[in-house]
DNA sequence: GTCCCTGCAAATCCTTTGCACTCCT
DNA sequence: AGGAGTGCAAAGGATTTGCAGGGAC
């Protein structure tokens, strides 16, 4: 594969920003630097980025995609208030555990989880 | 709320079949049966009975949406092999045991929880 | 020089919406 | 009769694709 000044700004900016970002959001954010940058070759990079394993890609259950670099096994909390993205460590659900209460012949190879609520910042503004 | 012939088949249609279908394939399903169906009639009353908590849409990561009129808590377990969508028991994970994993003000109203792999099916057909 | 990658615009796919008409109640 | 629900077609939003030109090797 040959390098590419745009596909390295895109990774680059999901390992800096851990913000969950949408490719639009991505996309504002780099072509405020680089301003020939094209939206479609956001999504085309980040497709990349995906099949490559360097990405995740988080369904999160918007309309829109995000987009996430931390590719360890980890849970995302979306806070119903305020929209926000959150990392939860793995050690709530392993693919070996799911495998294991699943029995009889089920394979697994990765797993989503998605925890809908109420952050502790929004939380603790209601009170 | 109004009766309506069209939401009692969606309805129905889903409460039948638990193949977590696509509003598409409620659509062409139905269609053969009345066949004055609008798609668009079909994607108002799914998001009607979401709103009403009669049915549950489902992000499974594909382009499209599927629903499930099967509301308690369960996940699903997506075969990479074959597609199909899989009903797992909830035993697995609760509303909370998550809280009571997070700690620390986090509030959880629900999760969503989706399993790749291979089902008992596919692996033994491989094998 | 070759071929992958880009930018642009057009196309595609899924889903929603506006409007006139229908049919519950 | 009144208003929610329908069917149709057109609009909408997110993402992909075709193509000509540009950059990596």
């Amino acid at each position: 594969m040959k390098y590419s000044k745009q596909r390295e700004m895109v990774l680059q900016y999901l390992l800096e920003k851990k913000n969950h970002p949408t490719a639009e959001q991505i996309y504002s954010e780099l072509k405020a630097v680089v301003p020939s940058l094209s939206l479609a070759t956001v999504y085309r990079n980040l497709n990349l980025l995906c099949e490559l394993g360097k990405v995740q890609r988080l369904d999160t259950g918007e309309t829109v995609d995000r987009f996430d670099a931390d590719i360890s096994n980890h849970a995302h909390f979306i806070c119903e208030v305020c929209q926000h993205v959150i990392d939860i460590p793995s050690e709530i659900l392993s693919d070996q555990s799911i495998e294991k209460q699943l029995g009889s012949g089920y394979q697994v190879s990765s797993h989503k989880l998605f925890i809908y609520g109420i952050c502790p910042c929004c939380k603790q503004l209601k009170q």
